[in-house]
DNA sequence: CCAGTTATACTCGTTTAGAGCATTATTCCC
DNA sequence: GGGAATAATGCTCTAAACGAGTATAACTGG
């Protein structure tokens, strides 16, 4: 069978365009932050990648620079109505640097921890996880039928919030996104009947909050053993800036003498020979990223000092 | 933009389909070891995964247990032809135990290293490598224009395939095929020219065999730290057996003490009380997977206990 | 009984990772 | 000019993880 002529299928690409400026972690973003830069495959893109340029570069007036598939999907009950129509849905992760150009038309810079207030643990527990999402999720799960669900939910929401015996894990945005969503706590889950979505972070529209959560996820892992920090980087950089950018990516502090031991030990960077003019205390050494460490090394990468409890 | 409409888009799904049989990994094929099993993405399939599991079970009769997706692409170059039709692929690695039932049709298991010959470096370095593939990659880099492009082309052939100072990285699975492919010293890189593919491995259709090596790729980087390997395993086994499995998919031996160590340490396994009326040698003890590690960690897993040198 | 084979217990040295202390070099403020 | 505050940077300590090796136990087949 000659395939394509009885489906009448679409394909649809979608960003997740990450920057982080001033120490913050940022996604680009259309329709007054409620949806990611997206458009559909067509036959005159030469790869999927290419595509996804284009949209998102006519959608946002920002380039690309360092582009990573993050899945596909096509679950029938994504857009709600069971129509005729497919859509396969192939999701990006994008890094690049914030750019002085003014984005395009409603694009828009948006603080991702907006969506995911949670997340974000580098001044300590956000209070909104002792106070409101943990009783509630308790309350949830101890609402269940049987005595064996009421243990398998409760022990989901241990291992991915780091409750009990767990410690906090920072990769695992996803499966938190989803416990809410399980749980009906974010608005995304039950649409039009109005959730209070102050307390569960702002929402988006479809899945995008949820492709978002994938993105986040996939960077903070990955940041762990490969050097793409470097590409949300500026030329030249201080330890210290460094550091602050993996912070905000993965939500909570690391070590600064380790990580300076880990940085330089691995041979990531390189020194400019210039001293910064800097924000109070001593000057600090500018380094650029050494880019021989992308042929020299295939694996292994940056691993984050993180604390033990 | 209403999409689809204007797009003749279809969709593809090919599975790379492992198991691991008497010490041995294999992979479904169809077509005399051919082609990977695949099928169109219908209107009447409810998810890309389910209809992966329609097309493989239909096509092979053999039920698809763990399933990840791998990679999803659309070059405009892959069928060759530069016809209206536009295909996206959407491939996904598959885990199971091979089963008794007689594979339907024309499918078959195949070795894999059939078609990687150079990657099984279980019983040391296979001599295709140093006496073949090699001296041949040398002197395709030396034919180079430029200075700087010969050793550019060296380095990169040395990190893939571990020569000068690198070691060898069972990981680099693509890279490797990719070498080859761009030296045209595998079948598939001049279709119909005829090439001496006994030396490079056997050969299959389209690019199922860049497939394929992203799909080892993959399995070899994801046994060292998820308890994937368990998939492949039967309900009990020794820890030989067990270290076997991962020494085939890896290609490369693990040192035994240290292997049971970890294994133990993290608690992956439980006894069954049985031991085993063994080949020859003392009787082992029969382990079974303990389940609920999948439940309480979201993250770590099973790194392999390689050697250094 | 012996050779061969596998299972299993332990030890040793090196490397890595988390944590903390100490010192140096600036700016800001009084 | 003298702190206090802020950063940068150098170094040590400890525990765990990792690669490697030794030793011993339990079985099979001749």
């Amino acid at each position: 069978m000659k395939a394509g002529q009885r489906n009448s299928i679409a394909a649809e690409l979608i960003a997740v365009l990450v920057a982080v400026t001033a120490g913050q972690p940022r996604v680009m973003t259309i329709r007054q932050g409620k949806a990611l830069p997206s458009g559909p495959f067509e036959l005159g893109h030469r790869s999927l990648q290419s595509g996804l340029r284009d949209w998102v570069e006519q959608q946002t007036r920002h380039p690309l620079g360092y582009i990573e598939q993050l899945y596909t999907f096509a679950d029938r009950d994504r857009a709600g109505d069971a129509s005729e129509q497919r859509v396969i849905s192939i999701s990006y992760l994008a890094l690049t640097r914030e750019e002085q150009a003014e984005p395009a038309d409603k694009a828009a810079w948006r603080y991702w921890y907006d969506y995911f207030p949670w997340e974000d643990h580098r001044t300590g527990v956000p209070s909104v996880l002792p106070d409101t999402i943990v009783p509630r999720l308790k309350a949830w799960a101890d609402a269940a039928d049987s005595r064996a669900l009421r243990h398998h939910l409760w022990q989901r929401a241990a291992i991915a919030f780091g409750l009990e015996d767990y410690a906090w894990n920072e990769d695992l945005v996803l499966q938190r996104y989803e416990l809410l969503y399980e749980a009906s706590f974010v608005e995304e889950a039950h649409r039009g009947r109005g959730a209070d979505n102050a307390v569960f972070g702002r929402a988006m529209q479809a899945d995008h909050r949820r492709i978002l959560a994938t993105g986040i996820a996939r960077l903070r892992a990955k940041i762990k053993y490969r050097p793409v920090v470097f590409e949300l980087m500026p030329p030249t950089f201080t330890l210290l800036q460094l550091q602050r950018t993996v912070e905000a990516l993965a939500g909570r502090l690391v070590h600064k003498q380790n990580f300076r031991r880990l940085v330089e030990q691995q041979e990531l960077v390189e020194e400019t020979g210039a001293l910064t003019a800097d924000t109070g205390g001593r000057p600090a050494k500018l380094f650029r990223f050494r880019h021989g460490v992308l042929a020299e090394r295939a694996t292994s990468g940056t691993k984050l000092p993180l604390s033990r409890a």
